[in-house]
DNA sequence: GCATGATATTGATCTAAAGCAATACCCTAG
DNA sequence: CTAGGGTATTGCTTTAGATCAATATCATGC
């Protein structure tokens, strides 16, 4: 399975994001180190997490970026979530007997492994820190939010626009994203399945991104071209991904 | 404020939606009637959360429905969800600085306020029902994510019809709707709101589901006329609401 | 070198749903 | 009883984006 040095290496992606909500201590930050020692390999296109399955972990994205989906009945899929290095998936494999959507690997992804048991054995040991981390869970609430209103009154290329833009915020907090630009393989009908629209549109939405020098989408690689104008443009805000209280956390 | 015995006799919605994913002792249960016992009640077309302000505690839904929307700089709005019976509100105001969303009151509403302070000092009494009630909110997620399939993929009398469905499926699990039929001031601009549509598409949408004996929403009721056939039509499996793992929460 | 499959691009229709506008139907308040 | 605001309904026109279809590009393996 995974190798002890690139997992301690990349476990800052998770840690990362929980210290900027609220400060973690020395132990903490070891603890959480080793919660995140059992790592798992998952090769492109396979699955994290298959729908209807039952699982008794949950992982934490170490490398590598995937998606959440559902294929409806007739083929139709929607893709509810991209997921990169920080998040954590499976969480609701807990509560709900058989996952409601399937995960899958995008590229070659790392994972670690935390068997439910675990993550409940830290009531008895750092109920602080299982608290953090269940705050902090409680903020993806935000984002499917925030996918909700591009679904629901963004036009496509506002859409695309303000998908991109958060791409680039989420993956600056974990620090893979140089000033301007990451790397992802998105295809133009990840794009449409993510954003519910169709592949040539997507394609169309592009082009004109491209050509108003907003934002290029190529090979496997987003560049921003004017940040100011795409963030207006799209009506971008980060602060859903970014803004935290800080600190109050701590208290009682 | 609001008199003991309404608070507590809808204390039930909460407690009881959390009993279906695990079983509470007996004082589990009654520390979570006491934490629900200072409630306030809100007028019709009031603010409970109003975006850009930032709270101090977590809200439950004792009575009453509202809902969690954005309103765009044009004016666009999107309904981010319906705020029932034993929904909590403001969990993200824990952890981001400014509340994104708005949530406001349909009907007159009771809801239980619990400073921060409050549901932190839980760790050190009862770590056990802390992490009960946070697995449990991780299941908003499903809802949200559903959304999005809703809106990314399905037609709009798909759409519709889902959403009547779910929020029958939600107001059964708390007791609130009799068998097919349950009361709501669900407006056609709401619906239209919600769904990402506008109010004369809506319209038309009711009339054919009206027409084809499927749904009927009039006044403040849907009553659902062929619970099967909808079903069907609509694709709604309502397992993200309802298909608990049972027990499991209790192991170590 | 060629065949193959995935992806991207472009154009030509088609359609679901938006937008606009008028009218109808409340209910409530004066 | 009447005026007025909110809501519902319906028709007509427009449009964003889907659908269908063809072609182009690129990488891969044989």
């Amino acid at each position: 399975m995974g190798g002890a040095p690139s997992a301690t290496a990349v476990t800052t992606a998770f840690a990362r994001r929980l210290a900027q909500l609220v400060p973690l201590s020395g132990e903490e930050a070891a603890v959480l180190g080793e919660l995140q020692s059992v790592t798992r390999s998952v090769q492109r296109h396979r699955d994290i997490i298959t729908e209807g399955r039952h699982y008794g972990s949950i992982f934490i994205v170490l490398e590598g970026n995937g998606i959440r989906y559902r294929i409806l009945h007739d083929g139709r899929r929607q893709i509810v979530n991209i997921v990169l290095p920080g998040d954590v998936v499976g969480v609701l494999g807990h509560v709900i007997e058989s996952s409601l959507y399937s995960t899958k690997a995008l590229t070659e992804m790392l994972v670690a492994t935390i068997p439910f048991p675990r993550v409940n054995a830290l009531y008895e040991t750092h109920p602080r820190l299982l608290a953090k981390i269940f705050w902090w869970l409680s903020c993806e609430t935000a984002i499917y939010a925030e996918h909700l209103v591009d679904l629901g009154r963004r036009t496509a290329l506002e859409r695309v626009a303000h998908f991109l833009l958060e791409l680039l915020a989420r993956l600056q907090s974990v620090g893979l994203a140089a000033d301007q630009s990451y790397k992802i393989p998105l295809t133009q009908e990840l794009i449409a399945d993510a954003l519910g629209l169709s592949i040539p549109h997507v394609n169309r939405v592009l082009r004109r991104l491209r050509e108003d020098q907003l934002v290029v989408v190529e090979d496997q690689r987003v560049t921003v071209k004017d940040l100011d104008g795409l963030s207006e443009f799209a009506d971008f805000e980060p602060s859903y991904l970014t803004r935290f209280a800080g600190g109050e956390l701590l208290a009682g």
